[in-house]
DNA sequence: CTTACGATTGTCT
DNA sequence: GACAATCGTAAGC
């Protein structure tokens, strides 16, 4: 298992990234226990220019500072007072982009993860949806601005790469407040993985 | 200090 | 398909 480089998370052009990152693996070891799996739904999210970015317009406050950091952390936070969404910071320090991470394919730590979902088997919902993982991988805002080569979050190369043809890109979720940036297609997964979010239906 | 609201999910009908 | 849950964050006074 090889962790990616910092190298990895310095490139600018997000979208790029957000590709890049489906296929890859995320783990968390939390509490003496190793949980994590695949990553197959991303969302980029464009800094100062995206009118959904938390950092749209260059706003910068004690939330959003974790987004300015150079590229390799995580910026977790609160969402609705209940779901905690994880995201990776890209991009060299200074620009604030980044991408969320809303599907997973379950690989580690299944009897964990069950537990923490209080679920009793293993159904496609026990990770889909950014919420519902980061819960599942033990995820809260204590973890936000952790560096991804550590040894309590960080994600690692295994060698599947997806082609072009197996991706999807989609409008993002829950943006409606953005406007016409709420239309870029800027949700990306792997075309008919059991662990891509649905909308709501 | 006060207030409005969200990068969502689970439950109920 | 509809809606409640629930609180940190950010902006306004």
């Amino acid at each position: 298992m090889l962790k990616l480089p910092y190298s990895f998370y310095q490139n600018s052009n997000v979208n790029e990234l957000a590709v890049q990152l489906l296929g890859k693996q995320l783990f968390t070891f939390i509490d003496g226990q190793l949980t994590g799996g695949t990553i197959v739904e991303t969302e980029a999210y464009k800094g100062v220019e995206d009118k959904a970015s938390h950092a749209y317009g260059g706003r910068f406050t004690p939330r959003t500072q974790t987004m300015y950091q150079s590229g390799g952390v995580s910026y977790v936070y609160l969402c609705y007072g209940i779901h905690h969404l994880f995201n990776v910071v890209t991009a060299p320090q200074g620009t604030p982009h980044a991408v969320l991470i809303r599907g997973l394919e379950p690989l580690e730590g299944l009897s964990i993860m069950l537990e923490r979902r209080n679920m009793s088997m293993l159904k496609p919902n026990l990770t889909a949806g950014p919420g519902a993982l980061a819960k599942a991988l033990g995820i809260d805002r204590t973890l936000n601005a952790k560096d991804l080569l550590g040894d309590e979050i960080w994600i690692a190369e295994n060698g599947i790469y997806y082609t072009e043809d197996q991706l999807v890109a989609s409008p993002r979720v829950g943006v409606n407040y953005a406007g016409d940036h709420a239309l870029l297609p800027w949700r990306y997964y792997v075309k008919g993985n059991k662990y891509v979010s649905r909308p709501n239906s």
